[in-house]
DNA sequence: ACGTAAAGTAAACATCCGTTTACTTAGTGA
DNA sequence: TCACTAAGTAAACGGATGTTTACTTTACGT
């Protein structure tokens, strides 16, 4: 008897496909993309997938978990010797945007892929993504911010800012550290000349 | 001998189908919306629809296409009796805002149909996105920033956050109004207090 | 009144999709 | 060695999809 969730084998082809789904949805989208792409990409059979997850949705969500997984952990050990709070959102800033930016499949299915068109998989994708932006909410909320701010607001807006750079990432020519920068340097201080300043 | 491009018939239902499918690709997307559900919103069969489009995805485009149109003319009127660039820019952002928050099918197709996910009519869409970012691009300049800010950067992030806003309106509770409010206070002045500000 | 052309329909077409089924292969433990 | 099981395949299933075809209806210009 052998402990369930515990294959023998130990050439896991489920990562494998899970490594080719990551990368087609990423550059495809999800219904742009078939099962059978997914299984030719491992040189398998649609039919084989399902030896492995039980359906596409399925699939989606494991691409999902992991990547939230990894950028989690990226991002962790980015701010973990850090103090000063706006250093420490510039540098989660900076992870996830080099997370997001870099050819990297797994990060790039966090924003290419809205958690709405998954279907059945919706709740736990957007339980993934919330669990994921609460890290944001920890390093605002630590900001020594003007009294009354929306922090929550903030959050979501600087989120949609950073989520949205996959879409115009390369035009522009910044990298992802001149991004990050200007980006907290921008929530900081503004950018308008000090002579310029409103009350 | 009539003119071409002008149907005698007043009732035109190309208006009435654009409309159908504009209000289905906004609150389901373009992929997940059938040709068959579109025909039916406005009492038809599948096929009569190709009697007034060519393609599923040329009925996209008339639709991006007039979300641009109205957009553009919504946002040209809420700036135009307006001076302080600040406030132009202000108000901008509140248009695009009431646009694409209130229950607007053709606005929000803007920012839920992704130009690259559109298949053939994909370098269309492109273009009509990156001529209504333009307006952005002019306001954006004539603001009195801080010598050698990256104003195109700036402008995609801004659009980054307000084009991120319908996928989490409603939870936060702000008016668009508000969030127009605290993004431009956001860009000009910054939210760090004022003991707290970084050289 | 008549011919023409647009508008609309019903039905089929061709294809593709996610998924299931029946079957084969191969490694493992007792 | 032999039963067991996971992995994989080929093929089909049921249904949906964008699009086309052949045909009918309707309104207009002359």
């Amino acid at each position: 008897m052998r402990a369930p969730n515990r294959p023998s084998r130990a050439n896991n082809r489920s990562l494998e496909l899970r490594d080719a789904a990551a990368h087609l949805f990423a550059h495809r989208g999800y219904d742009q993309t078939t099962v059978r792409e997914i299984a030719a990409a491992c040189g398998m059979t649609a039919g084989s997938v399902y030896v492995h997850f039980g359906s596409k949705h399925a699939l989606l969500s494991a691409v999902y978990g992991e990547a939230v997984t990894r950028v989690t952990k990226r991002l962790a050990v980015s701010i973990a010797a850090l103090d000063c709070p706006w250093q420490r959102l510039e540098s989660a800033v900076r992870a996830h945007l080099e997370a997001v930016l870099q050819p990297n499949d797994y990060a790039r299915v966090m924003t290419r892929v809205l958690p709405e068109d998954a279907g059945e998989a919706r709740i736990e994708l957007i339980a993934l993504r919330d669990r994921y932006e609460a890290l944001f909410r920890t390093l605002i909320t630590g900001l020594p911010l003007v009294p009354q701010t929306d922090c929550g607001l903030v959050r979501l807006l600087l989120l949609g800012a950073i989520n949205w750079t996959p879409f115009w990432y390369g035009h522009g020519g910044a990298t992802p550290s001149e991004i990050a920068h200007l980006t907290v340097t921008l929530l900081r201080n503004g950018l308008a000349q000090p002579s310029a300043r409103g009350l």
